[in-house]
DNA sequence: GTATATGCAAAACTTTTGCATCCTT
DNA sequence: AAGGATGCAAAAGTTTTGCATATAC
């Protein structure tokens, strides 16, 4: 898998085109889980021998997400991921035994929220909703288990 | 304010009565907002001054979660807030001006994410919902402003 | 009296920052 | 050439842990 970002997504975002930069783009937009820590971006740039520090992957993924082209969220081990936005909003479910993320959307949900928000008086700027279960997939460690209490 | 608690809660959550932990709930109980940090309880018991380690504050709280006394939540700041639990499931709002947080329910919301966890075949234990906006209350810092793109 | 809880200090971990150097434009 | 970006190291912020002492039962 090579590099599948040429610099413009960079340029249209008001970023210098540089190697951590595209580097780490490429990172997000070649991976399987498409929710990553700074660390796990940080660990795959060492498997690939790039020189880049933990520091500018901090500051990059940072600078992506004020560019709107990322978005960092805190699922409940209180650690940032990084998710690259492509496609429109969604909402997460996570598998508490093999940590799968997947997405969905729901616009019941959605319009459900915008009635509440508008009882309360708020004006919405975004929101984050996260179910966290047991996948029971196959190759979910935790799929062979009865279903237990906890 | 005195103390609401007896020992009689922590007893029945397996825990021994202790001073620490007798004053933390105190406080967890007693406060206006609902939603404290780890470091907010260690301020108000020095404020009181109560001479007990933030340690023992993060020890207690973690074993208030484990007990299901507190709920511990990551808003989008990264660091961990404490609620009590007293009454049902609730999602919340926070302003995004004010950092003020409100509660809500809404059955339908509910509803629709049995539905869409059946779907995608997960066995649902919890879930989170937070939306983020302006309240636009009369003493939020936020108030005066019009409403702008951001 | 025994087991558990606490305080303090130190460590661990995540994220940010200062500064000299390097790179993009 | 000039301004911004990077690497490294150090700092900052949050949370956890080790250990001797104190406390609950």
């Amino acid at each position: 898998m090579g590099l599948h970002v040429e610099g413009k997504d960079l340029r249209k975002a008001g970023l210098k085109v540089t190697l951590p930069r595209l580097k780490i783009l490429d990172i997000l937009e070649g991976s399987a889980t498409r929710h990553l820590s700074a660390e796990d971006i940080y660990r795959r740039l060492i498997d690939t021998r790039e020189d880049i520090g933990l520091a500018t992957v901090y500051r990059v993924l940072t600078q992506f997400e004020t560019a709107g082209l990322v978005t960092r969220h805190h699922f409940e081990d209180g650690m940032a991921v990084f998710e690259l936005n492509q496609g429109e909003h969604h909402d997460h479910i996570v598998c508490l035994d093999c940590g799968r993320v997947e997405e969905f959307v729901d616009e019941g949900i959605e319009e459900r929220q915008r009635v509440v928000a508008a009882r309360l008086g708020y004006e919405i700027r975004h929101h984050a909703l996260v179910m966290y279960g047991h996948c029971r997939k196959p190759d979910c460690p935790g799929a062979g288990k009865l279903r237990a209490d906890s």
